[in-house]
DNA sequence: ATTATCTATAGATCTATAGATAATGC
DNA sequence: ATTATCTATAGATCTATAGATAATGC
């Protein structure tokens, strides 16, 4: 029996290679049939490897799951943590939602593997929230807090405004069987949700 | 063997209490496990019966589930069919934001059953949206059209303006245990959420 | 007589491992 | 020599049914 890679010094060209395959197949089924609902016959078909040899590069399903979670936890914060105290408030703010927006359309799948794990309780991510996403959300809304205090933004609640950030912009990505029935076939649904965001956070904070 | 009272004429008494018993236990465990992640025996332990006789009741779980999502589609409607074209327009609006938030804090298992279903591709509710979901949005979206149209209210893709409320007032329930991190056990969350979303909305739709 | 419930288990599905073989890098 | 891959299958989990027994309503 050949001992897994887990173990070795230096990961080879085809170790990097099999398990980036690995982790892009297994975000396609977790994002798409949720942890429970993915198999690894799934992951094993979707990436062209055996299940067998799924089992050698990665520990077990949970782990790849753990991966894919950890991965995806930086991605999401980098959007929120580019929100800079020297820029001008409402533009900051404005662009955020913007970023956000980008990443629903670039990374949907990302989103609906977020939202997965989220929506059962976290059981996997819970103390990454704690431990990664608290502080930086905490920050935020301070300088947000701060901005309005100076005047600079009309008066909000900085941790509902950055829930409604999140909610609406990740909704075009994970309620997207939804929003294609009643846009039925519609071209450039996000660009429209674009504007309408722009729109509806613009009015929201200026002063 | 007996046979299922699936075809029996009148149910009985125990039969309706049992079915009630068993799809109450049921949303309590599809909610949080999504439909594969559930399983007939946390049911059986949730409704207090034996797994056969949970199949007794109901052809299986397949069975069980889309009658929870059949239950859910009406309630999930009827918010929406209350926007009364007779109304005041912005009144009309935001008080259909309340009622979904209302929704909400009532009925955060069955927001989350929908959202794991939508989630992962509304296999088992494609056909609802369609038939159900989708002319009452259509209707409402050419009510809302009009209403701008006569100055009633700012400018605004109908829409989009839907997806929005939807959006922000569901994170609530559907995102609960990342709110529960940010907000640790902050009292009054949703009153909070409430005010917030009505300033938003009337900010958006005020001519 | 019919309805409701239980124990026991068949049968399907799924994760993971054993053990052998092939490919690759010194 | 080490790394990568395959076939076969063990073992766990889960849905569903068989078949017997208990409770209920005429």
């Amino acid at each position: 029996m050949a001992s897994s890679p887990q173990s070795a010094r230096k990961p080879s060209r085809i170790q990097l290679r099999n398990r980036k395959r690995i982790l892009e197949a297994a975000l396609e089924v977790f994002s798409s049939h949720g942890y429970r609902g993915a198999t690894l016959d799934q992951i094993a078909d979707e990436s062209g490897l055996s299940k067998p040899n799924i089992l050698y590069y990665f520990e077990g399903k949970e782990d790849i799951h753990v991966h894919l979670l950890n991965q995806l936890m930086e991605s999401w914060l980098e959007p929120l943590e580019q929100l800079d105290p020297a820029g001008d408030p409402l533009q900051e703010i404005l662009e955020y939602v913007q970023r956000k927006l980008e990443m629903t359309r670039e990374f949907p799948r990302e989103s609906r593997l977020f939202a997965n794990e989220i929506l059962q309780g976290a059981p996997r991510m819970g103390p990454h929230l704690q431990a990664g996403l608290k502080p930086l959300f905490d920050e935020k809304c301070a300088l947000i807090e701060r901005w309005v205090q100076a005047g600079a933004l009309a008066a909000t609640d900085p941790r509902h405004l950055i829930f409604s950030i999140w909610a609406t912009t990740q909704h075009y990505a994970d309620f997207d069987a939804q929003v294609r029935v009643l846009m039925a076939g519609e071209k450039g649904v996000l660009d429209g949700a674009g504007t309408h965001l722009e729109t509806m956070f613009r009015k929201l904070l200026t002063p």
